[in-house]
Formats: C-alpha cells, sequence, structure tokens
DNA sequence: TTGAAAGCGCTAACAG
DNA sequence: CTGTTAGCGCTTTCAA
C-alpha cells in the first residue's frame, strides 16, 4: 500500500542500500545521487515505516514516563521539561500515567518488552525493588526523577537543605514556634524535609514540639494533595490559640498550603497576619496564591532527566550518578516579610548538620 | 541477545507458527501443546519484541495526543481521560506538547510515516487545514477535542449553549450590567461563549454594552491564561465605579477568572460582594478558589475521544461523527447565590436562539 | 492441529 | 561510491 524503498530504488534506479544511504544521510553517496534519490523520495511522497526501521536498527527512539497523574502539578510540571527535551531530541515520550499502584508494575512490564522502548523515567514514585534486577537484567536504562535509588541514576532536589532554609527564614522572622504540615512519612521526600525542619529548630535552639507536627497518613497521592493541607491546618487550629502560640507554619508542598490557605480563611485565621506560611516546590500556582516557597527547577530536571537517559542508553554500564539540585526560597505574600518586619530578626544560623532521625 | 521465538520452538520442539499461535492465543492449538510451549516462554523469560510484531502485524497499537502543554489545566485534565481509556485498552499513548505553533505540523508529520501511530488526538487546537488532505490519503484517523472541524470526528461541548446558561444564571441573582471577560476571538470557544453571552442578554431584553466586552489579543495560549483574566478585570475596573456600574462577570474559562479574582482583590474589589462571576470549565483548581462556573466534562471527553479514535481506526470510511456535551452550572462562591438573595430573580427565559453575529 | 515458508520494510555488512 | 545480500523477530498463509 505504501511506497518503500523498493519502489525508490527502482524509480530511481539504484539499489535500495543507496536508497536507505541518502535516507539516513550516509555521507558515502554522491551527490548527483543523492539529489536523484531525494527527489524521487518527495515526488512519491515516501514515509519511512518506523517500526520496520526501528526493528532493523534495535533502535526505538521512544522513552516511557511512569508519573503519578492524578493531577498532580509537580509532576506535571517536570513531564513539561521530559516532553520539551525529547521532543528536542526527536525522541517519542509514552506517557504512562499511574492511578493505581499496581499500574506500575503493569507498565513496567510493558516497557520492558525487548525493543518496546530504549529508556524509562520514573517520576516521584518509589520505583518497585521487584523490578530492579529485571531491568538490570533486560538492561533498560532506567532514570528517577525526585526520588532515589542506589541503583539508578537519580535527579533530584536537596528536600533537607530546602526545609532548613525555609525553617529558618521564619525563624529569622521572629517566629518561635513554627508548625509543620507535613506529607505522608512513607515517601523520602516528606523525610527528608522533616528532616531539615528538625534541624533548622535544633541549630537555633528552639524546642522540638510534637503537637506541632502533622503528617498526612496514608493517602492519596501520600498526602501531597490540597485536602491533606487543609485537614492538617484543622487540627492545627487549637495551637493558634493556646498561650505562647504557633505562629507560622512550614508546609511541605504548595498544593497542600493551598489547602492549608483554604482552611485557615475559613477558620478566620489570616495568612501571613496570624500565621505565616512558607511551603515548597514553586508550582505555577504558587505565584497566583502569593506563596513564598522553596524552588525546585522542575522544568530543568525534567531535562536533564532526558539527558541523563540518553546518556546511560549509550553507556549502559557507566557509574550511577546522582544530580540533586539546590531549592531557592521564593518570598512571596505568605511569609510576611514584604509586609511588616516588627518581628525580631535572628542571624542566619551556620550550616550545621544535625542528623536526627526522623 | 533476547530470547526469540526461535528458541521457543526449538525448546519445545514445535514449529514457530506453533509458538506464535500460542503467543496470541489462536484457536487452533492443542491444549497439551499450548500448555509446553507456553512453560518454555515462562522458563525461558521470553519478551515479545515490540516492533516486529508490529512490522508483520501492521497494527501499531499506539495512537499520538497533541496538546498544547503549557501548563493548560483543561487539556491537562482531557488528557488524563485519554490517558486512562488508552490504559484500559492497553494502548500505548505518545504525548506531543506543543509550545510552539510550528510544532503542530511537526508532530503531525511523525504521526503521519507509516505505521507509527494509529490515529491521532488533538486537543484544543485548530487543526492545521493544511493537513486535512494529507491525513485522509494516508488515511490516519484524527479526533478533535475542544475543536472542530467538518471532515473530522468531533468532541467538545455547547459552548453557547454553556455560555447562556451562566449568563442567565447571573441575570437571574437580579444582575443588569454584566460584563463579559474573553479569550481570544481567534478560538471557536471563545467565539461560542460570547454569542452565547450576548444571546442571553438579548432574550431578556438587556442591552449589549461594548465597554462591558473584554476580549483578549493575540497572546499565549490564545488568552486562556491567568494573567489575562488579570488583565481584563483591571481594564474592567472603571465600570465598577460609573453610574450604573457593572456589577457582575461572566469569564470564559477558570483560569482566565483565577487572574481576575486576583486582580479584583488587589483592587479592593470584592468578589461576589462588589461583583458577582461565572467562569467556565471546572478546573480542579475551581473547587478550591470556590469559583462559580460551568462545568466540562473533561475527564469524560477524553475517554470518549480514545473511544472514537478505535472506532474510526475499525471503520476509515464510516461517516464523520460530532459528539457535544453539554456543560453543568456548578454554584459554589463568586456568584454570590449562596451569600445572599438579596436581588432581584428574574425567572429564566425561555430557550430562544437568537444568533448574533460575533 | 501443525510445520514450513514467505514476507513486513528497513539497516548494515560485504563485495566490488 | 554503490549494488547485493542477509538478516531484524514476528505474523500469516498454505499445505500437509
Amino acid at each position: 500500500m505504501g511506497v518503500t524503498i523498493y519502489d525508490l530504488a527502482r524509480e530511481a534506479g539504484v539499489g535500495i542500500g543507496t536508497v536507505s544511504r541518502c535516507l539516513n544521510n550516509h555521507p558515502s553517496v554522491s551527490a548527483r545521487t543523492r539529489e536523484r534519490v531525494l527527489d524521487v523520495v518527495r515526488r512519491l511522497e515516501y514515509q519511512p515505516h518506523t517500526h520496520a526501521r526501528r526493528l532493523a536498527s534495535r533502535r526505538t527512539n521512544t522513552i516511557a514516563a511512569i508519573i503519578p497523574f492524578f493531577t498532580n502539578y509537580f509532576s506535571i510540571q517536570v513531564l513539561q521539561g521530559v516532553q520539551d527535551k525529547a521532543s528536542e531530541l526527536d525522541i517519542d515520550l509514552i506517557l504512562y500515567g499511574v492511578n493505581h499502584p499496581a499500574e506500575v508494575e503493569e507498565y513496567l512490564r510493558r516497557s520492558l518488552q525487548r525493543g518496546h522502548v530504549d529508556g524509562v523515567l520514573f517520576i516521584s514514585m518509589r520505583f518497585p525493588d521487584s523490578y530492579v534486577t529485571k531491568c538490570h537484567q533486560l538492561r533498560l536504562p532506567v532514570v528517577l526523577i525526585d526520588a532515589y535509588h542506589s541503583e539508578f541514576d537519580s535527579i533530584r532536589v536537596e528536600n533537607k537543605e530546602g526545609a532548613m532554609t525555609a525553617t529558618r527564614h521564619l525563624i529569622g522572622l521572629g517566629h518561635r514556634q513554627i508548625a509543620l504540615i507535613n506529607a505522608s512519612l512513607e515517601t523520602l521526600p516528606a523525610q527528608e524535609r522533616q528532616q531539615g525542619y528538625r534541624a533548622a529548630l535544633l541549630e537555633t535552639g528552639l524546642p522540638y514540639v510534637r503537637e506541632n507536627v502533622i503528617a498526612a497518613g496514608a493517602m492519596r497521592q501520600d498526602g501531597f494533595n490540597r485536602e491533606s493541607g487543609a485537614m492538617a491546618m484543622r487540627q492545627l487550629l487549637p495551637a493558634f490559640g493556646r498561650p505562647d502560640p504557633v505562629t507560622a507554619v512550614f508546609v511541605v508542598s504548595d498544593i497542600q498550603a493551598l489547602g492549608a490557605l483554604d482552611a485557615a480563611r475559613k477558620a478566620g485565621i489570616r495568612v501571613p497576619g496570624d500565621v505565616a506560611m512558607v511551603s515548597f516546590d514553586d508550582i505555577e500556582l504558587a505565584q497566583h496564591a502569593g506563596l513564598t516557597t522553596m524552588r525546585q527547577p522542575m522544568h530543568q530536571m525534567g531535562m536533564l532527566a532526558v539527558e541523563c537517559l540518553t546518556t546511560r542508553m549509550g553507556n549502559p554500564d557507566g557509574p550511577v550518578t546522582l544530580t540533586t539540585f539546590h531549592p531557592d526560597l521564593v518570598i512571596r505574600d505568605t511569609c510576611g516579610a514584604h509586609a511588616s518586619r516588627a518581628g525580631r530578626t535572628f542571624a542566619p544560623a551556620p550550616d550545621v548538620a544535625h542528623e536526627p532521625t526522623v
């Protein structure tokens, strides 16, 4: 039905090898011949057959991204970086959105089919241990983003450092009772951010108050969602009224901060008037809501992940890499720094790395 | 390097044809043989080679989705529906995110490669005329979502009707000076929603006031973005102070409403206190912001699009279909219906379809 | 029910 | 520089 290289070869009066060379601009073809062949290509509106090419060349030029897909804005923004870089490199990107944990394995299984994809990107999810051997055996390149595994390349952000910066900022603004609204401690980012929060308190000599810390239980998106933030804020409400009240909150993600903000508003608590807030991620909406937050270079992380994956594809046995970005503090409205500088200001403490257990 | 059906055949003592039949559970294989072969399959951890299979069977089991990707929440939610259905049907989904208009053609060109994908989904974008003939020639199935073209299957929402409902709701709440914040009139949804707005005014005998209508110019996302909404709101500010002031606004998308809300807040205008607001889409954030809005069944539209595409793949010459959903009014905070019912209430007007030109 | 053989359309190694 | 040839791994007749 379609035009094949045989048709082209016949029409141009050359062999199919030559046609193939022209198509893949192989150097050893005379200018005249190439011209003639490409002419025929245009005239016959030839379209190469993707899969035939892939079968013969053993390269698929396709990668898969496995991502938690329940409208997770962080992941979406990483995905954009991935897509942009893939597009730039002319690589097809297969999207596997995970709604149910079981799907992870299903997608991995698919990716493992020989010749299906050249590599897999794993975003914001724990990599299932049962698959690490398989991936290695079948030599499937894997890169993790916002996740970590000692046997795969990972791209992440300094969560502990970021959480420390956030907490210090609040301390610097004069706050002494700082609450923490966390996601599920099952996840690494949640653990690390809690460590950072705690470390910042410790280094300043502030007590770690158990009641000030709310973690999400097992739930949708591991607690990185709006409702989780709102619930936590509601739980925190009494703490605003007690003597020596909580006057600031560090929320481990913007999306939770949005929910917390909402809950606070409904309870008549003003932010930053009554309580200051700093969160984490800097998703696009953070700007809209005026969140002071720790920015993660999501787009850049996505782009880098694709580069890292292609590198890995080219060198399957190279050493495992770990790339770490440093989050930046973006000051907007919720921390109150812009509004009034009435509070006492502490000098930033030195970078002492306590390692409190969580 | 990998295990092939030849290995399986040798190991099981059968021909490759039989192996292939077992793998594709073709009926004409004896239970015993099948058992034996499948045993070997498991023992050797055989993985079929995707591309070989695709080449031989001429089916790719892959579709592509071309979507405007600059964090457009509407599209993302549609995409989720697409992904869910594709996953359910075991179809691979290639994601083509468009950042620059030129990329559309690039992606279409790729999709047109023989055997690349079985079909293409086109979300929220005008389909380039230069490609309609090509798609038909190469018999590439195409389905449009939130867009329309007479020669392709389309899935959309009754924009005019929705806009009328929204505007009528505001009228019913007693408002008489209702502004319109629109996106770029280059797009079909913008045109249709403006028609609906106008029709609702006309049927009630309210004048169409030119100064009350703000359309976005040519810009990012055709004006369907936050900044556009904020700008429009700022332009509208004087109208709130004049005699016979504007007391309500219909905004053609939630994302613009978010921007408008922000701008209003900064200008000291309370919503719904000073001005009521109804918007369109019901993206996930609408709930968070308390937007009264016209709900589009985005997820459902995405799912249906995939079904429609597979149907089309099975019957390339069937009649072109157009599926239309009706948007639902979701009442939350911004319209003020919950707050006070102080205003006069008009009875809903009959469904007269004026067709004002835009 | 099964095996053998002929492709699917292309790449790449090998002669010339 | 170019033509020929041998696969890539699988599906699908066609006989048996």
